[in-house]
DNA sequence: CAGTATCCCCCGGGATACTG
DNA sequence: CAGTATCCCGGGGGATACTG
């Protein structure tokens, strides 16, 4: 029991000295390629699309906004693109008519879904305490 | 090394019926508490602060704002409030003259940042591979 | 030192209409 | 169906100056 938290601990200080402690504190990088695409990946809109990728295969987008509900034609269109361009997800366009196109996660995305879906279980686990916080702050 | 795959999988879709599996997509809540959560604690700079303070047990306004560098006054104190209202980190502020504040992480921030990290480390390894693709698709 | 207060700007993003 | 094109707006956020 305390070996598995000491253990916990000390992975944690390993993490945060392999991104933190290379970085010259006189001179931050002005192009952090982290900040860069976590910009990208960590979105909003981002985040949402590429879990419900994780959950259906394949996704059309007009699936995909109703999914995602409340994203508009633009902002979805933009996310995949980038989404796209990034390397998470790949379009496959069937020249039907109407013109039919699926959306789904590359072997990248999956393996960059299976990391976000951890974070994403623990806040869905923890909102109500979030919630609780606010709360309870809100009283003070 | 098969099952390990096949049992990484599993785990996954168990993850995402957990998340997914009770949304009625003719009615989507309108109030979606994960989201709400996500939008305060998957915020760029909260991010990069709560790190900043998994890496330093204490950290004062200023030196905050030098490490999670490009923020400004405003939001840095924005962000702070708000981490603080949903339980994330605590604020203890010395009346001496000049004022002495420190911010550190609470058991819950630590809980959250240890999640975190592994998508921050994800990131930070993968981000070569994502700079790769976006090349790659800008020269199609 | 640790923030507020103020001003201002810009652009992210929503709504709608349209097209191949 | 899968998007683009346009227009328009609000407010997030930067810079600066100020204060307990």
């Amino acid at each position: 029991m305390e070996t598995i938290a000491e253990n916990q601990k000390v992975r944690t200080v390993k993490k945060l000295e392999k991104m933190f402690g290379h970085i010259d504190f006189k001179n931050p990088p002005e192009l952090c390629p982290v900040r860069d695409v976590m910009s990208v990946a960590s979105d909003q809109w981002s985040t949402l699309i590429l879990l419900w990728l994780g959950y259906f295969p394949v996704l059309r987008f007009n699936k995909l906004k109703k999914y995602v509900y409340g994203i508009s034609n633009k902002v979805l269109s933009q996310r995949l693109k980038v989404l796209e361009a990034d390397g998470y997800i790949q379009r496959k366009a069937y020249p039907e008519v109407p013109i039919r196109v699926e959306y789904s996660l590359t072997a990248f995305g999956r393996s960059y879904v299976e990391k976000l879906l951890d974070l994403a279980e623990w806040m869905h686990d923890n909102s109500p305490k979030v919630m609780a916080n606010r709360e309870k702050y809100g009283l003070l």
